[in-house]
DNA sequence: AACTGATGTATCGTCCTGATATATCGGCGA
DNA sequence: TCGCCGATATATCAGGACGATACATCAGTT
């Protein structure tokens, strides 16, 4: 679900769905798509969870000038409820903070996050990439000469990508280490 | 859909639906991931449309033996139309080819693609992942002061994940243009 | 005054994921 | 010989995501 990346934007300032939806591309862009079909519903799921709730609109009197509040625009914002649940959320790892979209959308809002549970996530990503590369690595030793030049090319590609992320990884555990701040 | 991948798959050998996955994990590994919950489902929508279909069980008489088709084991196999209708899908392009999933299946098959079909499918590939890269280095040109370390990071290593998969895809097309055979 | 593109909310059909249920097979130890 | 267990194998369901589309309004341009 987008509950972590929408509580998350929504903790900063309020926000309607559009702004949250562009705000959202460029913060996770490459890790996560997503579009208005699941946006808006997320968004009512949310409120009827009570951790987000609307801003009244600002009514508009006779007259009023400089309220921009445009006519059916809602803005949404964090509720007290909303922002505990948030801080819980941040405090908490399991295997879908490790999986591409889990782990994307937690380090979006790590600076957020407790040092202990950012090296958790951190060292629990690690350990399921390794897995897959060693997993794709010894594959493809047994199947090497099998492969047409493509598929080889395909998995070879994988292989390094998945090295490439566990390197970073290690760079980002060493920093975590040395300052915790 | 799992279109492209069954149909590939069956038309190397018949096979029933837990071989299917398997090939397929190890096949697209990195690239796609799915559930029997789509598998099965799609190979009755495949078999709908009459692109494969069932080899009738083996039927195993008294005193069959070596005969070791399991009772409710469907084997598959493609149906001369499928045959058909998988070389048209391999021999059409269009923008689905470009995104990880479409690309992967893609690339897995390229052995039996038309050389200017795998250069179209290519070059297309790098110009999506070229924009994707180009948008993402001007968005962390215009906002690289106000993001924070993790954020930083994340953004960083998306950029150089994407360069590196346009150097690639370089190198691939180079070959291909050298040597179209 | 009309056009155009960005802003903004909303829904629909089609499909996927993750979990779960059910059953059979092959091998192993008691 | 028997029962157990992990791998093999098919199937379905609830919840939800994606891509497309519809429909407005606003701001700037011509």
């Amino acid at each position: 679900m987008l509950e972590i990346p929408i509580l998350g934007l929504l903790s900063e300032a309020p926000m309607h769905g559009y702004e949250l939806r562009k705000r959202l591309s460029t913060l996770l862009g490459a890790f996560r798509a997503f579009s208005y079909g699941s946006l808006y519903p997320s968004l009512r799921r949310l409120q009827e969870a009570g951790w987000i709730d609307e801003e009244p609109p600002v009514a508009e009197p006779a007259g009023g000038f400089g309220t921009r509040s445009r006519r059916g625009k809602r803005v949404y914002r964090l509720t007290a409820e909303g922002k505990e649940h948030f801080a819980a959320l941040l405090a908490e790892v399991g295997p879908d903070a490790y999986d591409d979209e889990g782990f994307g959308t937690r380090l979006a809002f790590f600076a957020q996050t407790r040092s202990d549970i950012r090296l958790q996530i951190l060292e629990g990503r690690k350990q399921r990439i390794t897995e897959q590369a060693d997993g794709l690595r010894s594959s493809l030793a047994r199947t090497r000469e099998r492969l047409d030049r493509y598929t080889l090319q395909l998995q070879e590609h994988g292989l390094e990508s998945a090295d490439r992320e566990v390197r970073w990884l290690n760079e980002l555990i060493e920093t975590e280490r040395r300052g915790p701040n």
